[in-house]
This record gives C-alpha cells, sequence and structure tokens, in this order.
DNA sequence: TATCGAATAT
DNA sequence: CATATTCGAT
C-alpha cells in the first residue's frame, strides 16, 4: 500500500523524525539512540520520565513520537503513557524487558500504539514512523483499515475502532454503533474501559457552528436534518449523531428566541433592521447627525440607514435585546444557552431550572434576576455612580429599552412619527423602485428591512407617495412580517413586555467591592494611582432604600424582582449573542452588499448595551489608565481589532474606553476623523451615556433611570413614598 | 455541587 | 429522525 505522507510527502521523512526516548537505564538508553540514528531519526533522550514530560509540556510540537520503558524509578512508563495521552497527541511506544501479554496487553489498552519487547532491534526501530503518518492523517486509517500493514495490524487487533484509535483529539475514537462491525465488541468495551486516553468529543467550534449554521440556513430550518447538514459541511471526521445531537441544542436555541419575540426566527433580520434604524432615529434626533467615518463609510456614504455590516448591528452585540440571566457560573458558549454572566453572586444561591428535557433547561423565573445598566444595578444608581458592583445581569437593561423606545423612540409610533423619514426614512425612492409589469414596485432589497430574497414586489397603489418622491412600503408587503406592518401602530406591533405584576424573590448580594472613595459627589479610583480621571456623578436616586446607612453603597439583599420570564431566553455569558450574529450573516448579506458603513454613535449611546457585562470597574481601570503618548497602551484590549479594521490607523495612548471596544466592531462605534480615532468623541459620548443614564432633569416619562425603575416596579417613588427596598426586606409594590 | 454540551438510547 | 436520557466533564 502506498503511503502518504502528508506533509512530510516532500521532504525525506521518516528521515529525521525526532523522537524522545526515555529510559532509566543508560545501557538501554544508549542501545535505543543508537538504533534510532541508525534509522535516521533525530532522537533525544533522558533517564527520567518526569523531564521528558517537561520536556513535552514545554515544546510538544519539537516531537514526533516518544518511546518509553516500562519500569522506571520515579515515574512507571504507565504513568508517562497516560500523561501524555492526556495532554498531547503523541503517538508512544512502551518497551520492556517484559514480554508478558497482559503487560504488554496494558500498555496498548492505555494508549500506547506499539510495545517492544527488548532487547530492540533495528528492525523494531524501523517501522516505528507509520504511527506518527497514522496519528497525523486520521482519515488515512479508514482506508487502511483491513489492510496488513505490519505495525497496523497490532495496533488494530487490539481495537474494534482501529481506524480510529489515537485519532487526534476532536475526533471520534469510538463508537457505538460500530457494535455492529461484525468484530469481536467485548474485546473491544474492555479496551474502552482501560483506554486512558482522552475521550474524544466533538467541540463545536465558532467556526464549525457557522458552517453548521450556513448549512442549516441553506437547507431551510424545516427541511435541514443531520445528514443534510453533515453533507454540506463536508467534515469528514463528524458523525450524523455529532450533528443531530448539535441541531437539538440549535433548535432548542431558536425556539428560545421565538419564544422571546413571538416571532419566528426567520423574522428576526426584520427586527433587528428595524431596531436598528430606530436607534439611528434616535442618534440623529438628540445629536442631529450622524458619525459618518470617513475611514470607513464607502461611496455612497449618504445613506444613514445602511450600515448593517457592523458587527454590532449583525447582532454580536447592542441591538439585540438584551437579556436576563440564569445564573451560574460563566462558561463558554455558542450562544445557545440561556444562562449568562458568569460569576454572578447569585450563582450559589439558585438551583436548576426545571428540566423539562436535559436539553432544554427551560429558565425559570426564580434564576434570573434583572439589573441595571453595565456593571451596575441599582446599588449604583442609589448613588449616583455608574461604578460596578457585583450585581450584572441585563434585564433591567432590556426594560430600559423597551421603556426608552416607547417614550423617546417611538418604538410603537405611527409612521408620521418618524421625522427623519422626510429624507431618509423607510420608504423607498421611486426611482430605486423599478416599476413591474404588474404596476408593482421592486423596492431594492437595501430599502427594506427583510428582504432576504433581493426584494420586494411593492403594489403602487400601497404605497403613498411621500414628499421626497419616495415610496412607503407598508409592511404587509414585506414577507417576514406577517403578523406586524413595518411602521405599525402601536397595538400591530409586538412589543414584548415582562410580567410586571408576577415577583419571584431572588436573592441578591450586596455588592462586595467598594472602589470608591466619595469627596462631594465625585468618584475617585484609588485603585489608579495618578490618575486623575473622576467620575462624576449626576444624579442622585430616588432609591433611598439602596443606600447604606452610612453613605456607602449598598446593594439590596433580598428584593422582589419582576418575573422576567419572558425575557430569560437567551443570554451568553459575555453579554453578548455571538452566534446570533452571525446566523443572520447569510440573510444578511443582500442587505449587507447593498450597505454603506455608517459609523453612529455606538450602543453605548442608546439603551441597547446599556446591559453590557464589562463591568464598569474594569472599564474603568482600564479606559482610564493613562499609557504614555508613544506606543499602544497594553491595557487597551482589542488594540488588534482596531488595527485590523483600520490598517496604519494610528492609535494614540488614551484612555480608551473598554467597553465601547468589547460594545461592537469598530466600523459601528468608533468615530474616526482623518485617519485617527477621536478620543474627545470618545468621551463625550461616554459623559453622553452617563448623563443619559443618570439624568434627572429630563422631561417627564422620557426615561430618567428612576423613571424606569419605578415603573418596572409599578412604585410612584417620585411621589416620596419612601423607601421599597431595604436591606434584608421584601419588597412589596 | 449543579448543570453544561455532547453522546447515546429510545 | 426527533426526542429523551445518559455521560463525562467542570
Amino acid at each position: 500500500m502506498a503511503e502518504t505522507h502528508g506533509t512530510e510527502a516532500a521532504g525525506k521523512f521518516p528521515e529525521g523524525m525526532r523522537v524522545l526516548a526515555v529510559d532509566d537505564n543508560p545501557v538501554c538508553l544508549m542501545l535505543l539512540e543508537t538504533l534510532l540514528r541508525r534509522c535516521k531519526y533525530h532522537a533525544t533522550t533522558t533517564r527520567d520520565a518526569e523531564t521528558a514530560l517537561r520536556m513535552l509540556r514545554e515544546r510538544t510540537e519539537d516531537f514526533d513520537l516518544v518511546i518509553s520503558d516500562v519500569h522506571m524509578l520515579e515515574m512507571d512508563g504507565f504513568r508517562l503513557l497516560e500523561l501524555i495521552g492526556l495532554e498531547m497527541d503523541l503517538p508512544v511506544i512502551m518497551q520492556s524487558a517484559n514480554g508478558e501479554l497482559e503487560t504488554m496487553m496494558k500498555g496498548v489498552t492505555h494508549g500506547a500504539c506499539d510495545y517492544l519487547v527488548k532487547p530492540v532491534q533495528l528492525k523494531d526501530i524501523k517501522n516505528i514512523w507509520q504511527h506518527v503518518v497514522r496519528k497525523r492523517k486520521p482519515d488515512l486509517r479508514s482506508h487502511n483499515r483491513g489492510d496488513n500493514d505490519s505495525a497496523d495490524q497490532k495496533v488494530q487487533s487490539g481495537n474494534a475502532e482501529g481506524g480510529r484509535v489515537g485519532a487526534t483529539r476532536t475526533r471520534r475514537k469510538y463508537s457505538r454503533k460500530k457494535r455492529s462491525d461484525g468484530d469481536n465488541y467485548d474485546g473491544n468495551k474492555e479496551n474502552m474501559e482501560f483506554s486512558t486516553q482522552k475521550r474524544t468529543r466533538v467541540v463545536w467550534t465558532a467556526d464549525l457552528h457557522r458552517d453548521f449554521v450556513e448549512a442549516v440556513n441553506q437547507l431551510g430550518v424545516d427541511n435541514a436534518v443531520p445528514k443534510k447538514i453533515l453533507q454540506i459541511m463536508k467534515v469528514n471526521y463528524m458523525t450524523r449523531e455529532n450533528i443531530a445531537s448539535h441541531l437539538q441544542k440549535y433548535r432548542l436555541y431558536l425556539k428560545r428566541i421565538s419564544d422571546y419575540t413571538g416571532m419566528s426566527p426567520d423574522q428576526f433580520p426584520a427586527r433587528w433592521r428595524y431596531m436598528n434604524e430606530l436607534q439611528c432615529l434616535k442618534n440623529y434626533h438628540e445629536h442631529g447627525r450622524y458619525h459618518l467615518s470617513p475611514a470607513i463609510a464607502s461611496s455612497n456614504s449618504s445613506n444613514p440607514f445602511a450600515r448593517m455590516n457592523s458587527a454590532s448591528a449583525m447582532g454580536t452585540h447592542g441591538l439585540l435585546p438584551t437579556q436576563s440571566v440564569q445564573l451560574r457560573n460563566s462558561k463558554s458558549s455558542l450562544g445557545m444557552r440561556t444562562v449568562g454572566h458568569g460569576g454572578s453572586p447569585l450563582s450559589h444561591a439558585v438551583s436548576e431550572p426545571l428540566r423539562y428535557s436535559s436539553n432544554s433547561r427551560l429558565p425559570h423565573a426564580r434564576n434570573c434576576f434583572p439589573s441595571g445598566p453595565s456593571g451596575s444595578s441599582l446599588a449604583n444608581i442609589s448613588n449616583g455612580s455608574v461604578l460596578d458592583t457585583n450585581y450584572s445581569s441585563n434585564s433591567y437593561a432590556d426594560m430600559f429599552c423597551k421603556k426608552l423606545w416607547e417614550t423617546n423612540c417611538g418604538f410603537l409610533a405611527h409612521a408620521n412619527q418618524f421625522s427623519v423619514q422626510s429624507n431618509c426614512g423607510f420608504s423607498a425612492l421611486a426611482n430605486q423602485c423599478p416599476e413591474q409589469s404588474n404596476g408593482e414596485f421592486l423596492a431594492p432589497a437595501s430599502r427594506f428591512p427583510v428582504q432576504l430574497n433581493g426584494g420586494v414586489l411593492v403594489p403602487a397603489n400601497q404605497c403613498p407617495v411621500q414628499s421626497n418622491g419616495g415610496f412607503l412600503a407598508p409592511a404587509n408587503q414585506l414577507p417576514v412580517q406577517s403578523n406586524c406592518r413595518f411602521l405599525a401602530p402601536a397595538d400591530q406591533f409586538p412589543v414584548q413586555y415582562p410580567d410586571l405584576n408576577n415577583h419571584p424573590l431572588v436573592q441578591m448580594n450586596p455588592p462586595s467591592t467598594n472602589l470608591l472613595s466619595t469627596v462631594g459627589n465625585t468618584h475617585h479610583f484609588p485603585d489608579l494611582g495618578n490618575c486623575s480621571k473622576s467620575w462624576q456623578t449626576t444624579a442622585p436616586s430616588m432609591f433611598h432604600g439602596l443606600y447604606h446607612k452610612d453613605g456607602t453603597s449598598l446593594g439590596p439583599s433580598q428584593t422582589s424582582i419582576p418575573n422576567i420570564n419572558q425575557l430569560s431566553n437567551f443570554a451568553t455569558s459575555s453579554g453578548q449573542v455571538l452566534m446570533f450574529g452571525n446566523e443572520l450573516h447569510g440573510p444578511m448579506s443582500t442587505i449587507m452588499s447593498d450597505s454603506t458603513s455608517v459609523t453612529d454613535f455606538n450602543e453605548q449611546m442608546g439603551p441597547f448595551n446599556i446591559g453590557n457585562n464589562t463591568s464598569s470597574t474594569e472599564m474603568l481601570h482600564r479606559s482610564f489608565t493613562l499609557g504614555s503618548n508613544s506606543s499602544i497602551s497594553p491595557t487597551i484590549p482589542s488594540d488588534s481589532s482596531i488595527s485590523s479594521t483600520f490598517p496604519g490607523l494610528q492609535v494614540d495612548s488614551f484612555a480608551m474606553p473598554t467597553q465601547m471596544l468589547n460594545g461592537g466592531d469598530t466600523n459601528g462605534i468608533f468615530p474616526v476623523l482623518s485617519d485617527t480615532i477621536d478620543q474627545q468623541d470618545i468621551f463625550d459620548q461616554l459623559d453622553d451615556n452617563n448623563g443619559f443614564l443618570t439624568r434627572t432633569n429630563g422631561p417627564e416619562g422620557t426615561g430618567t433611570l428612576d423613571d424606569i425603575v419605578a415603573g418596572l416596579f409599578n412604585h410612584d417613588f417620585a411621589k416620596g413614598d419612601g423607601a421599597v427596598v431595604d436591606e434584608g426586606q421584601e419588597f412589596v409594590p
């Protein structure tokens, strides 16, 4: 059989193969080394396993294969074998003078790819390179199955899944379905039990998941079945079962989304874009401008709505309604989980939610709690600071958003409340809607939110001509919005509200840190050394109950929390919904390709990102770490993302609000002027955000935090009804 | 621990 | 194939 050597094919492999030889017997070791050299391998020798392990750990990639004696003083060869099997993916050959079958069996079942009986001879050593090849090219082995390759034989004979033994870690090592293979299952079972090699599982990386989602989209959610998905994905090491398992989880995830929104998953792009545009409008209203980025805006930068090509707009952050959390320790996620916000202080206080099915752990309201703006909570609100405490969760932010949309942004508004439409609204310009033979107009996708198919036929008589010559497309012409008009009256727009009348109790911990020293209403940050930055508080709170008696910030130790069950359906540990955006990437591509990158005020400005998980303590630390003026401060994260987004861009080492960096794609958030990031602008935004969160002198009902929180609790704090939350007390509205 | 993601069973 | 249960982690 012609062996393929993979990457070595071009070279002289196996010549120069790097072998680490371990034997505490110097004579044996020397003999082994000699043999290795004679085979033109590159041999490294050591007399103790500890050293070998250290060498391997430090530079795994410098070795191709390990030969170890079984009987050694300090560390048994089997132990070494085990550790190598666990930590790295190297072929290991055991050798000993003991030719007992039992010992050899132990070696092989513990993951050794070969077992040599001393005295080792040249012919034994000559062929060991095959183990390396096999290890590196797992798919070769399926072809090898049944081949009479001598080195193969030994390995395969003890294992039903010889074709997969020793596969790289991301590959399945064995599979029960192979039971029906016909060969000796009992023996295999034993091997499984004895095997000390890490059991390999498919790890769904973001990339894999993206491919998966693409495949699902390609097939259509309803038609997507594991087998077809697998075919499209073309991942040779995965089984249909792997896909099925993931699909199961993915469907549950989609279900959570639709439960949350009342929309089917494919309706999301519309909603999303709508939110985005509302945000844009809001920014425009408040600031009278859009932030166009000369560095990144393309030629048709006059289209202020076409900014779907930012990661934030794509949903990696920001515009997605923020989430409440199911409290638990953080873990990585593909975004398909119920939980979020790692390290919540409440994690110990909650129990596992009801499990209707083990893969669908539907969140129980009890496991969720709302919190305030980024890194803050009621405690922070109470003293007017926006500092971190241990509270973190997003559902307040969510409600906050909704309130703001309602009161400020016209989320539930009629079309005529979108004044910006007069120049750049949702209406399609007539000359961009080619008339069809049937008298209808084909609106370009970029003008309408959900035209996954590249356009929509808008009957002319349903598109009232606007003063600018555009047509206002009614939502019912937009395919995905079957149950609501795009510019619909409020009652037709399915905004999800939390059930504020149902308040399960949730334990809340008081903040564990108090980094602040308070001077007047300005907070200083002692941890920051010489840093002169301070955080101006802007608003005292009406929530007196949240003050500690001595005036320091204190959160409620127990309070009533609105039932936010509806909001708890998706969350990620970072407050981001990573895969969500990715999933939309495909459907959105039509829009994106016809879009212009526009830097708006970042998500911080609006309500959407308030629930960012980035603790503001951390943020402040980073933000106000003042670097030298000559280089990028290492404390600034995401430098690389900046520079990759803006090649050649000089980033001054100023205080960079981390949260902005985290808050989305730089395309979407950085005010970029003349190829430099405008520091002042960032701080302006930051200040504005802070003010936005905490101002008290806004128009009535326009979304001061107190207004909103009061609203959440159905309680008129403004009337001075007094504290409702106190330490150890239950809040009764 | 509780509870995840993936594997496996039904 | 869909759904439920189990498994192996952390």
